[in-house]
RNA sequence: GGGGAGAUACCGAAGCGGUCAAACGGGGCAGACUGUAAAUCUGUUGGCUACGCCUACGUAGGUUCGAAUCCUGCUCUCCCCA
């Protein structure tokens, strides 16, 4: 199956320009590159979409190359937003282009040594470029008229829209030129919402060729993915969900996998895994027939967490799903080692319990107000150990006097905070 | 420029001198049910050293024993006419 096919079938593609096929059938390996903006230290699981197809290119014996946009991260890309974006200090974009660049890694083989993925950063070539080159050389290629009916520019023209925006299009037109003529990139990836911006840089490397050379630059786009419900994919109460391991914990990561709906998660698992048709389709089967097992909520779940965090991350995501979700006892808890717990818990909010407080017993109340995270006033601790919906080392706490000794510690050092089923705490003893 | 209406908790919206920490709906949180789902049902939804106290009905003053409620100035929003 060739690869549009495939991205097809997984209903990732969008959009693409005419001829990508027969490029791609013509030509091995043929290198593509996908851009990120560094607006944040981390990339999120919107940006993996996009991603995904980065890798299935790769798998199917192409030559990726992820960019980061240290440029035009500088600049701000206008589409999708409806204000004028506050410019990042050049500082924050290093750390976050830095960032970023270790998540890639994970997701793609860059030692393969015929179609090893690249990395390249777009501030390389635009960090010396002088203006007026920009201006004439680049700026002279497009008109006023074809940039304004993008529809990134379009929608803003009501509410405003600085010459630095309305100039992204160039910017990143000019990464697939330079892409273009360096590394002989002929495609660009992206999300649909990107189509805009890629296609200014066909256009771009189209103009900007040299009489009677031939050049090829094609653009793919995968829909947005979206929720069945209508909310926002890609965010729960807890804000974005990361791909890094630091900005959410593999067990969260994994947690919000296993959460997705069951009409979603048919989607999801095309677009997210690298499983083959019979295979998913089979899945489907057996959850059809008994959804409640969620067969294919687990197994995204396992896919996408072990390809992005490694096997290890994986198994402890789901020891901590079956302690926090399963049966957990307080007798459970007191059996897992001290590194297995601290695992399990990290990335829980934690405070500090001074020794003599426990060794004296402290009130229950009291210990979890310091818990600002997980409880914003002591009036919500009563009213929700009144409610039954508070649990300490998975016991349900049913009377706010009671008082917490060292008796209730495990590991001789942490007390195990829960409010309602899915909110943990965790107080650690020093 | 002239005239009118309004500003209440996370949001929408009642209240129009004491019984108002403020009806009702949405949202949030929790409980039951369930599949860690959806739907449904129930409770709860300013803070605290808690039968009491403090802070809150745009903002600053005033009237009153007592103000979200009455009066005045200010700020902002909306509507109508020029």
């Amino acid at each position: 199956m060739n690869f549009i096919d495939e991205l097809r079938w997984r209903g990732m593609l969008h959009n693409s320009t005419p001829g990508v096929e027969e490029l791609l059938e013509n030509e091995k390996p043929v290198a593509a590159y996908l851009g990120c903006d560094p607006t944040a230290p981390s990339l999120t699981i919107g940006n993996l979409a996009s991603l995904m197809m980065l890798i299935h290119f790769q798998k199917a014996g192409h030559k990726p190359i992820a960019l980061v946009g240290g440029a035009t991260g500088m600049i701000g890309d206008p589409s999708g937003k409806s204000a004028e974006r506050e410019l990042k200090s050049v500082e924050v974009l290093h750390y976050n282009v830095a960032q970023q660049k270790k998540i890639l890694q994970k997701l793609l083989d860059f030692d393969h040594p015929v179609n090893g993925a690249e990395l390249v950063n777009n501030h390389d070539w635009f960090k010396d470029m002088p203006v007026l080159d920009f201006l004439r050389d680049i700026g002279k290629n497009l008109t006023v008229n074809y940039m304004m009916a993008k529809d990134s520019v379009k929608n803003r023209l009501e509410t405003g829209l600085s010459f630095t925006e309305f100039s992204y299009q160039l910017i990143q037109g000019y990464d697939f030129v330079h892409l273009n003529k360096h590394k002989n990139c002929k495609i660009q990836f992206g999300g649909s919402d990107q189509w805009g911006n890629m296609t200014a840089g066909t256009e771009l490397i189209r103009k900007m060729s040299a009489e009677g050379e031939e050049t090829e630059a094609h653009a793919v786009t995968c829909p947005l993915i979206t929720k069945a419900d209508g909310t926002k994919f890609g965010k729960t109460e807890s804000g974005a969900v990361w791909l890094s391991p630091e900005l959410t914990s593999p067990y969260k990561f994994y947690q919000f996998w296993v959460n997705s709906s069951d009409e979603d998660v048919k989607r999801y698992i095309r677009i997210f895994t690298l499983l083959d048709k019979e295979t998913i389709e089979a899945l489907e089967v057996e959850h059809n027939e008994a959804p409640h097992r969620r067969v294919l909520q687990k197994q995204l779940a396992q896919e996408i967490t072990t390809m992005l965090h490694g096997e290890e991350a994986y198994d402890i995501a789901i020891q901590a799903s079956q302690i926090l979700f399963g049966k957990g006892t307080k007798q459970t808890l007191r059996n897992l080692s001290e590194d297995d717990f601290l695992d399990i818990f990290r990335g829980v909010p934690q405070i500090e319990v001074s020794h003599t407080a426990v060794e004296e017993g402290i009130n229950v109340v009291d210990l979890l107000a310091e818990a600002t995270q997980l409880f914003s006033s002591k009036g919500e601790i009563r009213r929700g150990i009144k409610g039954n919906g508070i649990s300490i080392n998975k016991e349900k706490v049913s009377d706010s006097d009671m008082t917490i000794t060292s008796d209730d510690l495990i590991a001789n050092k942490y007390i195990l905070l829960q409010k309602g089923k899915k909110s943990y705490g965790l107080a650690v003893v020093s």
